[in-house]
DNA sequence: GTGAAAGCGCTAACAT
DNA sequence: ATGTTAGCGCTTTCAC
């Protein structure tokens, strides 16, 4: 079978009398040429199959018209958001994405950050893993000027922008609701770890606890935010002489590997232990009791991370002035945290 | 701030006193060039922090090392074990991929096709959306003879290679089981859809119905697969004035919805109605009781298709003689079927 | 075993 | 408004 040679601007331009330049002006849509040439061009490519070469065009202007998203991973609800906000974008702007995960794993986050650097990306956009304290795989971006944002789990210091959610408030209200609601001894069960969004959790947990005067508190770090994890603090919990009241957990697994423990011992929730979850996760409202939790807006935070990228990748904006965008994120109460009925 | 200019294979040639042709040989592990005078190309590759450039060479060999693969969606246990094979073996064969989503729109599955289609991918994987009959906008990639695969959905009739799982037989093992826990009246929940994944399951679940000769069998078609369905079902559930005892269902979100359901209701599980899905997401062991279902090797099946697709591409392998592939799966049980206790 | 030369398809500076 | 020209970085045929 043979295959027939793709179509190129000179093909047109030969059919029409015109030259390259001009084909290639037309077909970018440049105003400069006559609008009836254009139409005729435009109708020309299509007639004879014509698709652009993008490896021409990229060897020529040196941009790729591809963004490099790094992620921990892209099986969460709230991850899937934000790729779905940064997908519409780059759609709508002419960009491609394509999408590394690091599973938590530095060397696997430096290596995708590698391979995008090798696949020159035109801008990178990154959330880090849970132990990122450094960032150094991504200084060979800096290095050729190729622009970086990061989202959600950020460096502690840097100069790129930011995008990320209000995790102390977030945590702050969940705690405040759980001290509402009439516990006295709560806990947070999180992860150890240097990233802005545990810690700024811890703050904000630790703050509500303090206001409240009366309630008791205490940080326990767990070995990993999972279904196991979950089960193995409760684990623990049914040794303490005096247990929580309340839990409020970094994320909605854990919680929930707790909420399947708890109820295994006949451990009442809310009643004997309430708690709140983190992601609004749609395994939430599959448990039961149904978890509270936290949601926060995952799509607005990747449109807005990818409108910032791309303006300043076309000059628009040059990113000095938002360095920092915080998100609001929801406490969403179900009943695992409902001890009192309206 | 100055960005420095990359480094070419001339550069390297300029620095050792070679040709380009030679550089790009040795770069290349070509076997011609002698074994001292590649070891120092390569040094001096490292040195100079050369990177090859993708565009200039994609531009020459008009091949990209890309595959496209185009899923409905990506938030599944089993299509992210896919991609995970997929994943390894294109990285380990010095491939690339892209993936696209078409979230059940024949439309969107046809744009991502399109998109492929002009970043010249050099082969294809699809698994189709439910309603696809039609896949009339492969043809581009045929025309112009790039290979493309299918697997898990694939088109009633096709010469691409397929690899899929064993609907019927998972689907008979799953009714059977059913059966021989003591159900009577079992239905089995589904999709109206010309998809092979659904057909052969409903023929698997009927096969199973009539050999066991004393169950009566009923396929209900339901407008979509996720928890709100399960859900619906249930509230006709209780109207029947014969209610099943045991009900078959095409996925794992919808038999939870069913549970959900059914437990609001205080229809005991699997008393009252024993229920098995397909997937064996993680939701299976989340959702009280946990839910029996059925797994299947999905990172195998990413893998083979992968190494059928990259072996036909590098002309190791024409793709004729294995042109359909059909992998085994598992019946897991748990709780939400276990009427008899060992 | 190595080199010279041409060309992949496109874009952009410059000219008209 | 359109054309001329050169060159992006690489591979590959042919020659030595």
């Amino acid at each position: 079978m043979h295959v027939k040679r793709e179509a190129t601007i000179y093909d047109i331009a030969r059919e029409l009398n015109l030259s390259a330049s001009t084909v290639s002006r037309a077909l970018k849509d440049n105003p400069v040429i006559n609008k009836e040439t254009r139409r005729k061009i435009q109708k020309c490519a299509e007639r004879l199959g014509y698709r652009s070469n993008a490896f021409a065009s990229s060897l020529r202007t040196r941009r790729t018209n591809t963004i490099g998203v790094i992620v921990p991973r892209l099986d969460s609800n709230f991850m899937s958001a934000c790729l779905a906000g940064m997908e519409e974008v780059c759609s709508e702007r002419g960009y491609n994405m394509i999408i590394g995960q690091s599973l938590e794993s530095v060397e696997k986050e430096a290596q995708n950050a590698h391979i995008m650097f090798n696949k020159r990306v035109d801008g990178v956009i990154a959330s880090l893993t849970v132990e990122d304290r450094n960032v150094s795989h991504f200084q060979c971006f800096s290095d050729k000027n190729v622009p970086v944002v990061f989202f959600d789990r950020v460096p502690q210091h840097t100069n790129n922008a930011c995008f990320i959610i209000d995790n102390y408030e977030a945590a702050y209200r969940a705690t405040q609701h759980l001290v509402e609601q009439g516990c006295q001894r709560i806990m947070h069960l999180t992860l150890q770890s240097p990233s802005n969004v545990y810690i700024d959790r811890i703050k904000g947990y630790q703050a509500a606890i303090q206001e409240s005067g009366c309630c008791s508190g205490n940080v326990v770090y767990l070995d990993g935010l999972n279904l196991e994890s979950g089960k193995a603090f409760v684990a623990q919990l049914l040794q303490m002489k005096d247990r929580p009241d309340g839990l409020f957990v970094a994320n909605d697994l854990t919680a929930v590997g707790c909420i399947l423990a708890l109820r295994e011992n006949n451990i009442r929730i809310p009643e004997d232990v309430a708690l709140v979850g983190f992601n609004n996760d749609p395994i939430s409202t599959i448990v039961s009791p149904e978890l509270s939790s936290i949601a926060y807006p995952g799509r607005e935070a990747g449109m807005l991370a990818t409108k910032a990228l791309i303006e300043h990748l076309s000059g628009e904006n040059s990113m000095k002035y938002t360095s920092r965008v915080v998100l609001n994120s929801q406490l969403i109460v179900r009943a695992s945290s409902s001890k009192i009925k309206h």
